[in-house]
DNA sequence: CGGCAAGCTGAACGATCATTCATTCAACTG
DNA sequence: CAGTTGAATGAATGATCGTTCAGCTTGCCG
């Protein structure tokens, strides 16, 4: 579950697919628990008791608790750089890969939203290499970001704005269904979020041409989406 | 300096002016530890050193460490509920009140950028009941920003949005700037991301009629700042 | 079968703090 | 000035964990 992650950590084990798979047992129970009680105040004893294995083991594939979180924090980001291009392969419309592209960072988002927001409280406990990790993870994941960005640009779809900053509005806007989890979902569903919050993001970027097809892109899947299941009304 | 906040928490000490001083004075060391090394990690001792006062006297003024927590996150949210509206204060203008409550908002949160980044990490520590009086705070910043936009919208300046969630990407862009500085200060400056950030979010909801009045707005503020302090070219 | 190694266990250790409280100090008050 | 009260102090307490390690189990090999 956690590729990228362990080269970066020592385990005392040897056999290097039963550290996958005990690494992600634990990195499972330590989400689940970091993100509900934070990383300080979940003891050791509870990752352990949750993933259903010793105090012991634990230190057999971890060096520290500190390791813990961020195995527990790398999972998280590579959910994300593993959803996103998933979503993508096979779009090759430049303004339909940008719509994929934002859906299915919402949905990651979504789908671990407890998680992400974890991610947000806690890289700052993690020392500053490892906390360069987790950066260079979401700058990853930022480009597939950029680049749906910069290729609706050269396109003519998008005008040519700062790409950097317009990637962050975008991602940002990902995140934000999660930290914001608490107050957006009084008025807002998951659908409506990215409906909406789509509109918003493109009508910033679209050029004329790029509102043309945008028109009919939303046409299109608004035809397709009708019979099968219905967005909620505004 | 926390004037809400100490209503709702007890303090041994009689006399209000002297808890108000010392509060924040305790609360002003509180924030700068808790910001640079977290929340669990700085001790009592920590803040009662850089405070300048004993570690006794901080109980009689807070009832534990989770006060002297709401303490340091009330100030910091407060401060974002004085400086929005004043930075309103005398401007009639919906475009430009928008304008200048983003500006503003941006403003106080890089003044305060790693106490903003010490709420997000932090906010989720607090129990069910206080964590709420630091959402309500939120919620009220954010009717600054939403009364802003409402008002653009009555005046046929900005296309008639969800208010709500246009709210959220002007608040999350605010505070963007404090989350991901590490990042953005590596391509922008402050100036730079207010600029172009609100130039994205406008054009986003600007109508015809509302952009013919952004435009003139952007050409005098320009000339206005053109011989004070020249924004660095992108 | 005996012995060895790899995995695994959890009680016990030691360190770290939040919190308390006996005591000191300073300022009034009558 | 003696007495009283409100503030302030910081050493001592007690509880809570992270981490270790002596020993247990299991299964493999000669």
């Amino acid at each position: 579950m956690t590729e990228t992650a362990d080269l970066a950590i020592k385990s005392q084990v040897a056999d290097a697919a039963l550290v996958q798979r005990r690494r992600s047992q634990i990195v499972a129970a330590a989400v689940e628990l970091f993100s509900e009680h934070g990383f300080y105040t979940t003891t050791i004893q509870e990752v352990a008791r949750k993933a259903g294995v010793s105090i012991g083991l634990i230190y057999q594939y971890v060096h520290d608790k500190d390791d813990v979180l961020l195995l527990a924090l790398l999972s998280v980001l590579d959910s994300y750089k593993r959803e996103i291009p998933a979503a993508l392969a096979g779009v090759s419309d430049p303004l339909t890969r940008c719509w994929v592209a934002v859906d299915a960072y919402c949905r990651v988002v979504d789908s671990r939203r407890e998680a992400t927001v974890l991610a947000y409280r806690s890289t700052k406990s993690l020392p500053e290499a490892r906390r360069d990790l987790i950066k260079n993870a979401e700058i990853e994941t930022n480009e597939f970001i950029a680049e749906c960005l910069r290729d609706c640009v050269r396109h003519g779809l998008f005008r040519d704005v700062n790409i950097e900053l317009a990637t962050y509005h975008f991602v940002t806007f990902a995140h934000a269904w999660a930290l914001k989890y608490w107050r957006i979902r009084e008025f807002s569903t998951l659908e409506q979020y990215i409906d909406e919050g789509l509109d918003f993001l493109l009508s910033a970027l679209l050029t004329p041409k790029g509102r043309r097809q945008y028109r009919t892109l939303r046409a299109h899947r608004n035809a397709a989406n009708a019979g099968a299941a219905p967005r909620p009304e505004r």
